[in-house]
DNA sequence: GGTATCGCTTGACATAGTGTCAAGTAGCAA
DNA sequence: TTGCTACTTGACACTATGTCAAGCGATACC
């Protein structure tokens, strides 16, 4: 199992998650996940090459421990363009406070460090990709508005949708996870299906 | 004039802006700022105590050299509550470009210095009363949807104005500022704007 | 029983950046 | 001449990442 501790890699995987829940708000160092996983600082790197990679591969590590390779089942599976955004905000906007804190720090890193800048990219490259294919939904069941082209929409979608946002409206704003996402789907309905012409 | 170079204090300002702008990307440090403005790394701190200090400084230096406190008269002169929304929109939409660097800065500085997070807190939370000043201008002539409370509302709308969602669809997705700034009104309006029951 | 290897420890060190301190200096003014 | 202001210079403390070399204990193999 990729949770089993016995495993010294997966020992320091568990710690880096715990401290950074941990420790809000502050940096987690190197030291500080050594120490809770019992091992010295110099250990880290015989496993990590640097703190970049270990954090890397922690969103790696929380993907398999929350099985999130699961989540996008049912956007996909969605009959119509509506039910496929619905079911994509449900799946990405329930995974972010999964990922959130080492998503955090990866971000914060992101600034100086080229490898966690580009394994950030990355992930919210592909996102974006969900976002493309929900927006194209609405299309093809032509109930996109007409006021964007789908490009501009799935730019708008991906925007709404950052950890950054979820960030503002559960951390800063104190909203509960289940208004986030209620909200998410009210406003990306509101913005993005074309109003009835009935 | 909050210009004047002859004034070292101003310089350095300057220096940090010009600085700031140069390194794209890249963190900007004390040595590079001294550098440009030619004098020595330590002389800054007997201008400002802290790098922290130096960029809250900044922002006060960015407000006077742009004269951010006249943008918010029309959106104060508004009479009714879509034009007091549109013209908020405007103005701070039209803000962001001139403080993003320094914010950036801030930002990134924000998560592990006390003083830079309470500085740009502190900003944010009076771009908020903005927010809800809109917002309270839609519900008094009521067409605030009545899908939201208005401190639900407000939150929605200060979240969605974020320097952070402002960077993502400018330097992310590469849109033109009008386009952003267009794109906030409609959105905004399809969002927050009561359908006619005519 | 010896020995080799693996996984870790320990201490020392390089590097980069912020911030501090003390001594010195150039220019200007009374 | 004296003294002040604004700056310079060099040295240093501190924090954090990352590297290196030597050593050590357990286990596995012959």
């Amino acid at each position: 199992m990729s949770s089993d501790t016995s495993n010294t890699r997966n020992r320091i995987l568990k710690s880096v998650l715990e401290q950074l829940q941990a420790s809000q708000e502050k940096g987690v160092r190197m030291a500080d996940i050594a120490k809770r996983a019992g091992i010295s600082r110099q250990a880290l790197y015989l496993h990590f090459s640097t703190r970049a990679e270990l954090l890397i591969e922690t969103t790696y590590y929380v993907d398999r421990l929350k099985g999130s390779d699961k989540r996008l089942a049912p956007s996909r599976a969605a009959e119509t363009g509506i039910e496929r955004l619905n079911a994509f905000i449900e799946a990405w906007g329930n995974y972010i406070p999964d990922i959130y804190h080492v998503a955090k720090a990866l971000l914060a890193m992101g600034d100086t460090d080229d490898a966690a800048n580009q394994a950030w990219s990355k992930r919210m490259s592909d996102m974006k990709e969900g976002c493309a294919a929900a927006i194209n939904a609405l299309d093809a069941d032509k109930v996109l508005s007409s006021d964007y082209a789908p490009d501009q929409a799935t730019d708008v979608l991906w925007t709404m949708l950052s950890v950054r946002n979820w960030e503002h409206l559960i951390i800063e704003c104190g909203w509960p996870q289940e208004d986030y996402v209620q909200m998410l789907k009210t406003i990306a309905h509101k913005i993005f299906v074309k109003k009835q012409t009935a």
